[in-house]
DNA sequence: TTGTATGCGTTATCAA
DNA sequence: TTGATAACGCATACAA
């Protein structure tokens, strides 16, 4: 059984099915220039009876633009990314444009050579999509070294349409960053762990070679040399996820004695307390998990989670609205994230527990 | 500062770099006919140096197809909804066909009128861009009562286009449906509890008016009316988030006497269990709890959750090959997602404690 | 107030 | 083997 849709309805059809021309047409569809209220009803009623809707890809031929924007990211299935999603669509449509979504991790190529690579390949979609402007999102722009053809592409694409990255700052990148606050983060929940009198502090997730763990571990080192006795042994990185916390917790303690650690994130710190209660050992009484970034649910985890509220969200709406003012001409304010907030939970204990320094 | 962006290179430019017409330049574009092979690489050179990327709307103008799908769903913060949105990108990807997506409650319009109901503007905006098929993901369609406004706008894009839903089968709905087996999850988690020896069992979460909820509440009642004194008051339907979980466990048994629960999912079953946390209670000592669908990383909870897979993430891929089946005019194979499986975890206890009739 | 003609970037038909 | 040319659906400049 071959299925034949039916054949698109043009503007010629609602043309002659109205006996105007297709420029009078024209005009009641964009409500420019004079139509008679005679012409213009009969239009409108053959529009109504044929369900007829004009062609965004001929009017964008015509117009230059496709009131479309490109996200890319290298993984939906993250909280962190989701949120943003959520904020970029959202802020989006208000302004009428559309989303297409790229999701570089889900190709699973080698990244053996540029023209495989799965971000520099989005990029190219990108320019052929001919999207009105780009946020993308982490993935290869975070590394600590990024890939220079990548970031040739990337640049390539700049000239042709704004393009705007949730991330650190690149030097010789072009492109419209929108970043978070580099140190505050990890410094509030540290401090609040060094204030609940704990020495032995670890630190648990995040990817060797991404900038943002890299800052934020560097951070912490300085942070913690001030005030205790720091060993490197301390410090495990691995990724961000659930199982990295989960495994990389045991690793952890058997390689240094800790009473207190920072996980990267809340999952890594979920995956951390439950590898613990297995280990039978109670967070926060036997030890504290602190997260350096919020996500959602996190305060219904049994301990819930002390962390840090980097309202990540607000960068999904920033990025928009750099694009918008890009597209009007208008200049980008340096744009940073709202500032982050320590938000005390469960997972870090309560003062009781701290009248006393913790060795 | 107004940024001027470069203007696009076409194939004419490349016509003239390299000496030879569009149609020759065309034939290499696309490799179709022959081509001297000095031409050839002529061409390539200026299309190389000039980094020049046919554009897929004037290409789409006159192929009638944009290798674009759409995605439509209600809410892409919902774990559901994330698994499938994965699984349908890393398959379109693998078809050669990008995604564009559609979050039909982040428009937050009050669905006062058919114009401004998000689902039926988003079904507006799939027409308008041309995309070759659509994957419509729960909403309105899960209504008991569907629409009609909203059903006769999807008949009618269903004319143009393929498209498919991922939902329980509406009568009279022409587009082509992906769905899950009905009541077998349900009755795998409720004889689960019922095999262990519970007899209080309440139902929590859900929201009234949806199909699934309605079916696995019905398919719930009629196994429970079984092998116990069923009590209405052992229902409470709110709806599917965290939040529901936790109001809703409390006024369920204060409504009456319970020793075990099904949530609707994991995450109204983690909202619950945190609750009671709170109220001094332990999940499974002093209650079970038991979820109707999986969502990622309950494993991870303390207590993790016993639940139902219900491979979600299968219809994801059943859906785009689906499309891609209509495009072939292949016929469309009576589609159900994998067969669901009890996954046994902590939150209902072992099989220690069911030695006795729980009254 | 309305209609005709042209162009947007590409592919395909048809001659050459 | 190659190059004009028409066509895709729409918007606009220009005429009428």
């Amino acid at each position: 059984m071959l299925i034949t849709k039916k054949h698109d309805i043009t503007i010629k059809e609602i043309s002659k099915l109205s006996g105007a021309s297709t420029s009078t047409v024209s005009r009641v569809l964009n409500e420019s220039g004079y139509v008679s209220t005679e012409k213009r009803q009969a239009i409108e009623k053959v529009i109504r009876e044929t369900n007829y809707r004009p062609s965004m890809i001929a009017r964008s031929l015509h117009s230059k633009q496709t009131k479309t924007l490109a996200v890319v990211l290298p993984d939906v299935s993250n909280p962190y990314f989701i949120g943003l999603i959520e904020e970029i669509e959202h802020v989006s449509e208000g302004y009428g444009y559309t989303l297409i979504l790229i999701n570089t991790m889900s190709t699973g190529a080698d990244k053996m050579n540029a023209v495989d690579d799965p971000e520099v390949k989005a990029l190219h979609t990108i320019q052929e999509k001919h999207v009105d402007g780009a946020v993308i999102i982490g993935g290869e722009i975070d590394h600590v070294n990024v890939d220079s053809q990548y970031l040739k592409t990337l640049n390539e694409l700049n000239k042709q349409i704004p393009v705007v990255i949730i991330a650190q700052k690149v030097e010789n990148c072009d492109c419209i960053f929108v970043q978070r606050h580099i140190n505050t983060g990890m410094r509030l929940i540290v401090q609040h762990i060094l204030s609940l009198g704990y020495r032995k502090i670890g630190f648990l997730g995040g990817k060797p070679g991404v900038r943002v763990t890299e800052q934020r571990l560097a951070e912490f080192e300085k942070l913690v040399k001030m005030y205790t006795d720091y060993d490197d042994k301390s410090v495990l990185l691995n990724d961000y996820y659930l199982k990295d916390g989960y495994q990389g917790i045991e690793k952890l303690l058997n390689q240094t004695d800790l009473n207190a650690v920072v996980a990267i994130n809340d999952r890594v710190a979920l995956g951390a307390v439950r590898r613990l209660h297995e280990m039978g050992m109670n967070v926060p009484k036997d030890i504290v998990i602190g997260s350096a970034d919020q996500f959602p649910d996190s305060d219904y985890y049994i301990p819930s989670i002390t962390t840090i509220n980097q309202h990540n969200n607000s960068l999904g709406k920033i990025a928009v609205e750099q694009l918008i003012r890009s597209f009007n001409g208008q200049p980008f304010l340096t744009a940073e994230s709202e500032f982050p907030d320590l938000v005390i939970r469960e997972s870090c204990g309560e003062k009781k527990y701290s009248n006393v320094l913790k060795k």
